[in-house]
DNA sequence: CTATTCATTGAATGTGTGTTCAATCAATAT
DNA sequence: ATATTGATTGAACACACATTCAATGAATAG
């Protein structure tokens, strides 16, 4: 028998992953709070009892997203190539066994590059830049010969439009064949003479 | 001295252009009709004279739009890792030389995964699936050891996602370094043993 | 058992936005 | 010169949607 508390709490995870998913795929403005109401199979008023604001609940959302790249960044960066590797093993793993995280991916995905966000999610996904530090990394690999020549900010862009645009359409369509990681990783891959 | 016919045409690409540029920044339900009439420097009311609504402006983009995949696809396929380093290369120099083509790769890619358009103009990007065909292309380059083993879906996706992930990235900041083709294309090519 | 808290609803409110329209003025045609 | 067409505006309209709120009823506390 759950407490009020649980049940509480268990639809406050509800919102969030019917939210998630809605965000994803009609993109913030056109996610009518009813709509995240209804999918969750409570009243739109009720809700607000949740999140003060669509708002909220979306820079909510994003507060935890951002908490993935983050994640994924603190992987061991001792060897740059044994990195990326394992960047893309988990972010595609994430895809096929985690479809939470998978779509908190895609959604800051999405967020990085929209002008129609709330404000104060901007200032957080703009806040933690992740192709610096992966173009810093690049730049280590290429002196150790591991890493292909080139310019390190576009090699890493290169390398997360993969990932997140895969992770992406894998979310949308999840009977898509799920790529391989090392492949993505062949984009940076130094290639024997 | 222009005439009013010229006039006309003129305003209509500038607002076909300005819609554009905003869809692909906010989106389609975060772009407001006086944005857009505000970007060309028209009032809100004449940009119906030009077209009838927000739904057949957008839909008129994605017809143009469909051209540019179909552009591509209609490159020479006797080669086929030729057909993605040329494909590779040409949108990539649409970034860099030819801002409105680029844009419409922009808005294709986000159309896809979007399900906030409008039904017209979702049938239409539907409609044109660029997978199948390309996944056909990779088996044949399988086949002729040109293209890595793999599920050609799969790596279909992995090459498209990455093009249509830098061509967004690269529109919206244009400052950002752009990649190499043929990096891209490594995704897909045999490596020697 | 009673009182209190609080989840829940459905209707009301207000704002924002797509669209329409009558009126104006300039360009073109006759 | 006059009439007609068409570009242009600003205000008006209607509707959709985020948010509020008073009312209800069930769970919990005392």
């Amino acid at each position: 028998m759950p407490t009020r508390k649980e049940q509480k709490e268990k639809r406050y995870w509800e919102i969030l992953n019917a939210a998630l998913d809605l965000f994803i795929r009609k993109g913030y403005a056109a996610t009518k709070v009813s709509d995240i109401a209804q999918a969750v199979g409570m009243s739109t008023g009720l809700l607000f009892h949740y999140f003060e604001s669509k708002e909220k609940l979306y820079t909510t959302l994003i507060e935890f997203g951002i908490q993935g790249p983050q994640q994924v960044m603190e992987l061991d960066q001792s060897d740059p190539l044994a990195f990326f590797e394992e960047a893309a093993r988990q972010v595609l793993l994430y895809v096929t066994i985690d479809s939470f995280t998978a779509k908190m991916f895609a959604l800051m995905s999405q967020a990085q590059y929209s002008d129609a966000i709330p404000d104060a999610a901007k200032s957080l996904v703009r806040g933690f830049n992740i192709f610096e530090p992966t173009a810093a990394l690049i730049r280590k690999g290429q002196q150790q010969g591991t890493i292909r020549a080139g310019d390190p900010l576009a090699l890493a862009l290169t390398f997360w439009m993969s990932i997140m645009g895969i992770a992406e359409a894998l979310v949308v369509y999840p009977d898509f064949p799920c790529p391989q990681s090392d492949w993505i990783v062949d984009v940076l891959r130094r290639r024997e003479a």
